[in-house]
DNA sequence: TGACTTTTACTACATCTGTAGTAAATTATA
DNA sequence: TATAATTTACTACAGATGTAGTAAAAGTCA
C-alpha cells in the first residue's frame, strides 16, 4: 500500500485517534494545512476506496478509521525508499544514517557497530502483502 | 528535488556511469524495465527541466550527466520519508529498524546502543536547500 | 417552523506521472 | 547513393494527485 504525502497527513491524524470524523480530522491536522472540509472528505474517500480506511455511518455523520497500519504503512515506505535509492539494502542506508551530521558521536558509533555485520542485500524483499 | 519511480531508476544508471546516452542507459536499466526508447527520451527531458541532469550534444546526439548528486537525492528522500512516516525524527525510525525481522541480533543490540542518547526531534529540518 | 450550519453525494479541473507514437532529420551501410 | 537504422523534436493520452465547488439533504436553534 503506497500513500501519496496528503494521504500520510490524513492518516496520521487517524492513527492518533480515532475513529473519527472529518470535522474532527481538520482540527487535528498541522495548523499550516489549511485544507477545504471537502478536501478532507475527497481524500478519506480515497484511502477508503485503497482500502486503507473503513468508513461508516453514525446517524447521517460518516466516521473513519483505519486498516492499514501506521506499522505496515511505514514498512512499506520504507521497503519503496530502500529499493529505490539505497540499492535494496539496509546497509547502504544505515551507511549514510551514520553520516548524517546531527548524529553524536556515540550514535555514530553504535550504527558503525550495527552495520560490520551487515549481510549482503537485505531489504530486497519485493512488497509481498504489505497491507493490514 | 523530489524524484519520482521512473526517474530513480533512470538516476541510478546515470550515476553508475556518465555521461550517458539514452541507448546507452536503456542497456544498463535492470532487465524487467523495457522502456521504449523514447519513453527514456521523455524521462530523461523532464529530468533535465528540473535540473536533476544536465543534457548536452556530442554530435547530434544527446549526452546527460547528473546534475544532482547520489548524496543529495538519497538525502531528501529520506528526510521526505522521516516527515511523512516517522513524526519528522530518526529516532522512531530507528526503532523501527530494531524491530525489523532481518537484523541480527547484535545489529539489533547495536542499534538500541545508538538509540538511547537519541536527541528529541532530528531531522525535522524542513527541506532547505537540498538541491545540487 | 424558518433560517442558518453541516454533511453528503457528485462533479471538476489543473498538474504530475507513466508510457509511448510519429514525422522529419541524421547517420550508417550495402 | 538509395535504403535502413537511429535520433530528434513534438505530441498524446490515461490514470494519479492535489485541491476544491455545488446542490441537496439533514441537523440545530431562535
Amino acid at each position: 500500500m503506497r500513500l501519496t504525502d496528503t494521504e500520510w497527513q490524513l492518516m496520521n491524524c487517524l492513527w492518533e485517534k480515532h475513529p473519527a470524523t472529518a470535522r474532527g480530522i481538520a482540527g487535528r491536522l498541522p495548523p499550516q494545512v489549511k485544507w477545504a472540509y471537502t478536501t478532507i472528505r475527497t481524500l478519506l474517500a480515497r484511502l477508503a476506496d485503497k482500502g486503507a480506511v473503513r468508513e461508516y455511518k453514525e446517524g447521517n455523520t460518516s466516521l473513519y478509521e483505519p486498516i492499514l497500519t501506521r506499522e505496515n504503512a511505514r514498512r512499506s515506505a520504507l521497503m519503496t525508499l530502500v529499493n529505490q535509492a539505497f540499492d535494496g539494502a539496509y546497509g547502504p542506508l544505515m551507511h549514510f544514517l551514520i553520516n548524517d551530521p546531527n548524529l553524536t558521536p556515540r550514535q555514530r558509533q553504535a550504527l558503525e557497530e550495527a552495520i560490520k555485520e551487515q549481510p549482503e542485500k537485505q531489504g530486497e524483499t519485493e512488497n509481498g502483502g504489505d497491507n493490514q
